[in-house]
DNA sequence: CTGTGTGCAAAGGGTTTGCAAGTAC
DNA sequence: GTACTTGCAAACCCTTTGCACACAG
């Protein structure tokens, strides 16, 4: 059974021709988080509701994460063991290259320490760096 | 002359009876960001155009600065000396309220300490925390 | 067979563009 | 008077919803 195939039924999704390109397609990414128009290049014939469907679907099932960058654009990209979205708890940074416009998902969390106004109590914290990557330097 | 008035005087913008009310309103939030659909609530008589068009003239210049949380959703915040996204740099940290949704300017940018992959350029560090504000904690 | 998934059409909502009229300076 | 602003209408684009058909399990 492929990987993708695999990833559906651990999280109890049918496996269906669309879901797997899907996953494919995100797993090829290494590592990058994509916007739904880019999945659309790498899709061809596809259906865009069936795909803004199934991404919310994956999302919800903690397969992938959504990242919302300054564009306001979401793009995503595969969880691995590091990715605990589904908890609300983002495990990693990202960072968004200035010159190509990717956006990298980053193996470290980062450590911050921040003073916050009296009596806010902090659950969480979303790390967006962004500069030029290497293919671009 | 009003505050507002000179802010306008100050970035080469002429001194509209909109303007004003608009940077009136930004200044009355207390370095809270707030979106545009609750700028239209403050605004009264309006036209939305005028309003997206004037918030961007706003940005350009640097008056206010714009922040775009998990939800997408574009906010606005007038810009104080700590403020310098005119030049790419944001100076402070946001907090997101999951009570209230309501988005904070933080006074502290913030420390962070991250490993980025070989080569890449650091530019920029976007900070957003969420969790509970005072309010409602 | 049954419930899930897909495709198509249409609606919804935010944002942008074009252009004519209005106004700050 | 001139260039900048505004208002209105319409276009755009992304996303969601409704519903009938298709298909995985």
């Amino acid at each position: 059974m492929k990987r993708s195939e695999s990833i559906l039924k651990e999280h109890g999704l049918r496996r269906t021709d669309f879901r797997i390109k899907l996953i494919d397609i995100l797993l090829g990414q290494d590592h990058k988080a994509i916007s739904s128009s880019v999945v659309e290049e790498s899709l061809g014939d596809f259906d865009r509701v069936t795909l803004y469907r199934t991404l919310k679907s994956f999302e919800n099932k903690g397969m992938i994460h959504k990242v919302v960058g300054e564009s306001g654009e979401p793009r995503y990209a595969m969880c691995d063991s590091k990715c605990k979205v589904h908890s609300n708890v983002e495990e990693h940074a990202h960072f968004n290259c200035t010159n190509c416009n990717q956006t990298f998902c980053l193996r470290d969390k980062g450590e911050i320490s921040i003073s916050l106004p009296q009596n806010f109590k902090l659950l969480n914290t979303d790390i967006t760096l962004s500069g030029v990557c290497a293919q671009c330097n």
